[in-house]
DNA sequence: ATTATAAGTGAGTAATCACTCACTAAGAAA
DNA sequence: TTTCTTAGTGAGTGATTACTCACTTATAAT
């Protein structure tokens, strides 16, 4: 676990003594492969909008899935950070009286990254379909460290009499599933006249009812 | 809407008059788009998997990109053809006593055709991030058939008194980013010892509790 | 049997691909 | 200044790309 803390605040912080055209690569790689994806999108291209030779790129990126990858890995960590980082993020480690008031933080707080990540994110999404590396790192970070802790927090609840008596992991499931629903609809069907406040209220009177003992 | 379902019709039938080649190549490329992806993908490599030489590919398929719109649009429709025909798949339309039977009975409908289509689906869902046509395709026939008939059923279990006063499309989101989720988790996530019987009956427990009204 | 139409072939093509390398520019250490 | 290291360049490379086309083979209509 320390070992862990220490390379990812490595990966999360690697971003600070980049040059400026190292800068320009990373964002338009970036915005070419959540446009038209990794394959689709050639290194010239990318070298091109990034304003450098297409030898720079090679400079610091072995090779072009190595450019990826350099995008990708430490988004992917940030992306479930707080819930595997007991001490920097302190957000879900408060006790919260309610389980919907735990939801409701969580809610905002990753919404809140997300706003600021929408572009890796995307590509995030939409690469680990074809990349195994990518598949297998996320399955391990979720499926072990996210799951681990989540449980720990379902199980207090259910303790509390505020969840039914359901596996934690049939409870990660629909939450995230609801969650990942709201988020994809804000984001991408992203429909007119959307009151966030109200179907953030509604969302989680859903999840808490449908979780409820009884 | 006639129209629409003569236009259906053709489209779903119309894998009956193809050559033994013609066939190789579809199923050699639905296999190799769902493993690495369209741009990943040559079409010499197609053709080799497929046992047919390259000309054969383009003698059928005007473009690479004709060969992944004639897989994947009738698929695109077959995932919702439930929801918006009326007269040849019955069962969305016979009144079920409860909302539960109706989610019961759409549930293993459309895993039944799952089942059968794992691979094009995947193939769907991996594409459309990057093809503007499929996402406007997909749009209009799951924001506008599938909506309108979907809260039409709601609103029925509303005036019943088995659902809560939300608005439909809130329902539809719900409702489907949960069933997505569980599909998700059987087909990707594959966990041992998975519990068919048990999952769908605390899933439709879930929404039932969730949507219900108070 | 003849003709017509569609299915299938594979060598060929221009364009593009990821990547290399010899080189220059710049900044810091000695 | 001199030396060393790193950043940046862009022409060049062989391999691969989607696609074409003149051609042969097969099926079916006349």
């Amino acid at each position: 676990m320390e070992k862990l803390d220490k390379r990812m605040e490595e990966l999360l912080q690697s971003e600070g003594d980049l040059t400026e055209k190292q800068r320009n690569i990373l964002a338009a790689a970036t915005e070419m492969f959540a446009q038209k994806g990794f394959a689709a999108t050639s290194t010239s291209e990318i070298a091109k909008k990034a304003g450098v030779a297409e030898g720079t790129i090679f400079r610091h990126y072995k090779t072009k899935k190595d450019l990826l990858l350099s995008i990708v890995s430490p988004t992917m960590l940030r992306m479930i950070s707080p819930f595997i980082l007991k001490d920097i993020n302190k957000v879900l480690n408060q006790d919260y009286e309610r389980f919907e008031d735990f939801l409701r933080e969580m809610i905002k707080n990753r919404q809140a990254f997300l706003d600021n990540n929408l572009q890796v994110v995307k590509v995030v999404i939409q690469e680990i379909p074809f990349h195994p590396e990518l598949r297998d790192q996320f399955i391990q970070h979720v499926g072990q460290k996210v799951y681990q802790r989540f449980s720990e927090t379902v199980q207090y609840y259910q303790a509390k009499g505020q969840i039914a008596d359901i596996p934690p992991a049939t409870v990660l499931r629909n939450v995230s599933s609801v969650i990942l629903g709201y988020f994809a609809t804000k984001y991408i069907v992203a429909p007119v006249g959307w009151d966030e406040e109200k179907e953030i209220d509604e969302l989680i009177a859903f999840l808490a009812k449908g979780l409820a003992p009884e």
